[in-house]
DNA sequence: TTGATCAATCAAATTATGTTGATCCAAACA
DNA sequence: TGTTTGGATCAACATAATTTGATTGATCAA
């Protein structure tokens, strides 16, 4: 995510990753800081193959890095998609409030 | 949508509605401007019952409000929703770059 | 080496969402 | 009135996403 305009078929890929509970609560729970895999699955009560396949409809979207170090895996947000999906739900607002000609037209 | 502050379930409400392609679609046409439904049905060719179901997602998130005259019924973005939405990511990107604690902790 | 642990992946079953065409309702107008 | 039009809704069907349990690969410690 080096740009910060998204075109339309990147934000909805953050928005669609974004939009499930579970997800959230992984992404809640990075808000606060880098986790391991393995306390997020503590953290969060989810079984290992749940946590794994929601991190990597994440991470596919780019709203989630991971590092190794030894046998664990540490993910932590991506502020830069938080971001770009930010200014392009800043760009909508823009010219909304525009009344439409009457029908009609 | 009055406050600004959202809650995990109305961010999640929000994120889920604006995740589709055809609502994506309708989301970037109402940026431009209030528009009307037989107008809408036009300009994404969509069938009008299918247009229908993705506007009541749209205005039931809180997205979009509509108003009647005569018989036509015109939709606009709300932009309250879409800066309390920014406010809940911009608050995600406060402090998550914090590294973890290396494993096993 | 061997055994244990962390985490990713896969296939099958389940659940959630979106689509279609028909029907209904209200407003407008003859 | 009766008819037309804009739009919402419904039920049946089609498609997509998630969950589960089992398996695999890699790392580490004994």
């Amino acid at each position: 995510m080096i740009q910060n305009t998204l075109n339309r078929e990147q934000s909805r890929q953050l928005l669609k990753a974004l939009a499930d509970p579970i997800r959230l609560d992984v992404i809640h729970a990075l808000a606060q800081g880098e986790r391991c895999v393995c306390d997020l699955t503590g953290e969060l009560n989810l079984s290992q193959s749940k946590l794994s396949f929601h991190l990597r409809v994440l991470r596919e979207a780019g709203l989630l890095t991971d590092r190794q170090s030894g046998r664990w895996i540490y993910y932590r947000l991506q502020p830069d998609a938080l971001e770009a999906l930010e200014a392009w739900l800043a760009d909508l607002r823009l010219h909304c409030s525009q009344s439409a000609a009457p029908c009609p037209s």
